[in-house]
DNA sequence: CTGAAAGCGCTTACAG
DNA sequence: CTGAAAGCGCTTACAG
């Protein structure tokens, strides 16, 4: 466990002249680094990620929020965010909040953030307001996935564009008795994925002039069980749609299993869609609006790496934290071309697309 | 951002005093601490963890090394061991090496890990030689899901057993023309469970006299997709088995996907089973034999607070590494019963169990 | 029970 | 281009 001075006497320099050696700074004779290199690999020398933290007041750590790991979405999120800042030297602090809903059991606190990151990556996680207000005061950059407002860059899908494709493409199939599976009660808070597909699905409908049944229009928890489940109950009425659009694929799935548990021959007797294109939907043969999940992680993080950029740019000292306010400005000014460009909500969006595989088909004729 | 002298300066007492009394520290009078803790609350104030840690030596960060965070398997095992850590006031610091094998793009290194964290959590991961020894020498407890040896403790199922269970239902049903598929080549390197899964099956087909055909015997990624392809090769074949085996429950929701596309019906025409209870399992009826997967990630990080408790009670003084060889006696001596009793080898199991459900029957009579 | 002081191991102006 | 020194914000013996 060699120290920085350990280095610099093997080298025969100071320890200030080790640090800046070690970590390209300009100013040091290239013989000087080269001695130094030299010596710091012989020594096995690493600097210590702590001490440097305290001095710099950077700590090449990013806080990560979820809801969940264990879901296909969230998953995929933090693959794709995890791999840009592991790429650009960063470290992952992983926050599994353990549930969806604001009041859920492990609420975000300032002793877990707190001078312990340099940015907070927010994945598709309901808030409760004094979790927000939390985070902006942190002074570090905020960006999110699927959380628009608060100021905050954030990445997602068009929502209502996604439910649209999915309802447009069963009603050119033929279909009018269209059924809608949503994730879970759409409470418009500041999550407002569940609503905007909601209302995608609406929309289209009444666009086309046909009827949305409220009987017709479920919702559960975002789990294939949960699918099965509300889809069971929904094909044993008397009167049953032809079509189902599902929010996402994992509840398509649950919907697929219950059409084939009631003898309901897909696409044949019931046509069924999804959305995300989750690994599992190919193998069920599943049309569905795939969007880029591992894509909308790297966008999320290579933006929050521009942020960080801008705001050090911008010239904080040690401890100052800073303004975390106006850091996506900054960020454009200081760094370059932000990655994707956010409107001026700090909305980037990306696009879905439909994916036809055989869950749907014309509806039968009576 | 207030730093321990306003704190100290509101309550008017020393920095030393402030420490102490906000740690819970003993030794500290009842009113003086009251009088702290109004003030730091007041001041808003939190501890610098970069601070705390240079000074005292720990980081309150364990490690999470995972070759995928995307996959079911890996996913519920962060979750485990994130909730444990978190609730033990433990940060967690996630590494996706994006890969299985040990020559994947991302290696763990050094200057990653040292001086970063107070232990590491290592999932599941074939490694190299060099990695290994890497992570002995980093000075902190290393904890084990699925990786015996090293010195290190490892959590993980009897693979023999769990998949000795899946083939003895299945021959106890009557089968005797049955199929394995394996999650990879199985290599037998420092990551037992393909070959011990492999085994389990031999081993019990050949203890009740039954032929393990070659040709029966496929492998492949440990995905829904592979398993489609691999079962359909296999059950387009001249002559079928009516039973597979499949190593994990993707796998095997592929197996069922192949089936239904060749018009074959489960369990009518063929028995299946996976291993895990996959969320899917159940939605699919896909008989299985369960492993407590989150409970594995949450005994690993109990064992490795156990280790990190039984090294700081060692004494350690800030900066000193200590010996993580054998951390897990002297966590016994020092910190009371560990949870969960390792072997001699060190390695602690967790049992698994058949869960019956409608993917299996006798086979049809010819 | 409390405080003064050393020290953790770096980075960063400031001089030169 | 290089070094001496201050400082980052805590914790921890050591005295008292």
């Amino acid at each position: 466990m060699s120290r920085i001075e350990d280095v610099a006497q093997a080298a025969g320099v100071s320890i200030a002249t080790v640090s800046r050696a070690l970590r390209g700074l300009p100013m040091v004779s290239a013989g000087t680094r080269q001695r130094v290199l030299l010596a710091a690999a012989e020594l096995q020398y690493v600097a210590s990620p702590t001490a440097s933290s305290l001095a710099s007041g950077r700590t090449m750590v990013v806080g990560v929020v979820v809801p969940y790991v264990t879901r296909w979405y969230f998953a995929h999120l933090i693959a794709g965010a995890s791999e840009v800042l592991r790429r650009h030297g960063y470290h992952v602090l992983l926050f599994d909040v353990g549930g969806e809903g604001p009041e859920r059991p492990m609420l975000l606190e300032s002793r877990a953030l707190f001078r312990r990151v340099d940015g907070v990556l927010v994945l598709s996680l309901r808030m409760q307001a004094t979790e927000r207000e939390l985070l902006s005061n942190l002074g570090v950059p905020v960006v999110t996935v699927g959380v628009p407002g608060n100021g905050w860059t954030c990445v997602r899908i068009d929502d209502v564009a996604a439910a649209t494709r999915a309802t447009e493409h069963l009603v050119r199939l033929g279909h009018r008795d269209i059924a809608f599976l949503g994730g879970e009660p759409a409470d418009g808070g500041d999550f407002p994925t569940p609503a905007d597909r909601e209302r995608g699905f609406v929309t289209t409908m009444r666009r086309h002039g046909l009827d949305v049944d409220p009987a017709w229009m479920l919702s559960t928890d975002w789990t294939a069980a949960g699918g099965l489940a509300a889809a069971s109950r929904l094909l044993r009425g008397g009167r049953r749609p032809t079509a189902v659009v599902a929010c996402s694929d994992e509840l398509a799935i649950g919907v697929l299993a219950a059409a084939r548990s009631l003898g309901l021959r897909v696409p044949q007797d019931l046509s069924v869609t999804g959305i995300d294109d989750h690994d599992m939907a190919a193998v069920h043969g599943l049309t569905t609006v795939a969007q880029p999940v591992n894509q909308q992680g790297r966008l999320a993080a290579r933006i929050m790496l521009h942020e960080v950029a801008g705001k050090e740019a911008r010239g904080s000292s040690a401890g100052d934290a800073g303004d975390a306010g106006d850091a996506v400005d900054a960020g454009d000014a200081v760094a370059g071309a932000a990655p994707g460009s956010p409107n001026q909500d700090g909305v980037v969006e990306v696009d879905s697309e439909l994916v036809l595989r055989s869950s749907t088909a014309p509806p039968a004729v009576p």
